[in-house]
DNA sequence: CGGCTGACTCTGG
DNA sequence: TCCAGAGCCAGCC
């Protein structure tokens, strides 16, 4: 699907593209991001949120891991003012810190 | 060209 | 349910 608007655009691009397409108040993980844009792992879209620029319009607080928790790079919290944002967006979290994925998951199946 | 690193995921204990 | 180890691919020395 989203292969067909990407051909020759770099890897990072098109997983920035895919997180641009997640709307607001919902949410999505790692892999499925992957997924959609195929021919890269989890790890690889991490590492892409990783290297994004302070000034970016890519929603990366959008995106989280499959355990449902935000995860962010080794340099520490950051999480909380992550989960403000979302709850901001709508998206909802339970008394252990987790999001509802029947509720704000985008890419559930 | 080769090795190191990382915002992950899966599996087993 | 939580913790540890292995696998994974792209970027950057």
């Amino acid at each position: 699907m989203f292969k067909d608007s990407f051909q020759n655009v770099p890897l990072y691009q098109r997983i920035y593209t895919v997180v641009r397409h997640i709307p607001p108040g919902q949410v999505a993980t790692y892999g499925q991001v992957a997924r959609i844009v195929g021919r890269c792992t989890a790890r690889v879209v991490g590492y892409a949120m990783a290297v994004l620029p302070c000034d970016t319009d890519v929603p990366w607080h959008r995106v989280i891991n499959g355990q449902g928790r935000i995860s962010l790079r080794t340099s520490g919290n950051g999480s909380t003012e992550e989960r403000r944002l979302l709850e901001t967006e709508g998206v909802c979290f339970n008394h252990q810190g987790r999001v509802d994925f029947n509720e704000v998951g985008w890419f559930r199946q």
